[in-house]
DNA sequence: CTTAATCCCGACTAAATTACTGGGTTAAAT
DNA sequence: ATTTAACCCAGTAATTTAGTCGGGATTAAG
């Protein structure tokens, strides 16, 4: 179980996509620009997310990804293990060609805790990543709904204050 | 949170120390030999492991290095952040320069994912680990023991039947 | 039918990180 | 003194990450 930087972009992506994809699919040009992550890394990633039907494409103009399943139905570990394209590389691979006592009692020790990272992470839902802070942000959207209406309006001014 | 190989190595070694330091200090080169990574490396990692003060040292002859403490009291997360010395990079620093709305909302689930991840890795002790590994193996080694006396003997004919 | 949007694919590359090598020095035990 | 270790630091090979480039293939829309 490894857990870098390309994971936390795969998991940001679909996260993007989880809470932006229910009516249609999104390109990946909106997700790059949302999460300022290079559109052809983010291919990279999705076509290895794809290979797990993570996700599924639509092809040609309005085209874009979906989620492969419902958002309950992924968990944080597979995201991690498809990008990782974990070969397990644990340096003694499996088991037989560890020696004789004490070298892989160690090993072992970190099996289990690899295991152990690994099945936390596959308890955890984009789902339940996603209802968790809309609880907590529920109240903040409903406050600031009203500037949101008049933002294509504000947004232009700003940017210009901005200067 | 990152989770690399170098965190495994960090957490294979301390674990290596935790097994064999209860009576005086452990060497590096023991811990080289037995756990496979290379002398140096090992001493740039025990130089950020020393400076958490998650170890400490005894030079000289019969020297080596010791737990800096009970290893009930040394978690995971603390040797992983120890070696990756996590100046955080979560791409969004803190809060401050995140944009409005969406940009930042996806952050914040990893954020939120991140955290519970090293909740979790600050929730496992070295101590816990070995204790229970030891007691799932604790009778294969006693039924091991015997064959172990005569290993110095038997383990070259091994190597001689191997080819 | 043509165009444009989009996914798809592979090869290349720059930057960062990992893992290691090799050169020392210092402290302590014999 | 000599030896055994921790300490320290500069360099560097190998790997991984992140991105660029240049092309396809597919399909909706005009």
């Amino acid at each position: 179980m490894r857990l870098t930087t390309k994971g936390r972009y795969a998991v940001t992506a679909m996260l993007d996509l989880a809470l932006h994809g229910e009516k249609g699919p999104v390109n990946l040009g909106d997700i790059s620009s949302r999460q300022h992550i290079s559109l052809s890394y983010l291919e990279q990633l999705f076509a290895k997310l794809r290979r797990q039907e993570l996700v599924s494409s639509v092809r040609g103009p309005g085209g874009g990804y979906l989620l492969g399943r419902s958002g309950a139905e992924i968990y944080v570990a597979q995201i991690v293990d498809a990008v990782n394209e974990s070969v397990d590389a644990t340096g003694c691979n499996g088991s037989t060609d560890c020696q004789h006592g004490e070298i892989c009692l160690t090993h072992h020790l970190w099996c289990d805790l690899s295991d152990q990272i690994h099945g936390f992470l596959n308890g955890i839902s984009l789902a339940s990543l996603i209802q968790r802070r809309e609880i907590q942000t529920i109240s903040a959207r409903q406050d600031k709904r009203y500037r949101d209406e008049r933002i294509s309006v504000t947004e232009i001014e700003d940017a210009h204050a901005a200067f």
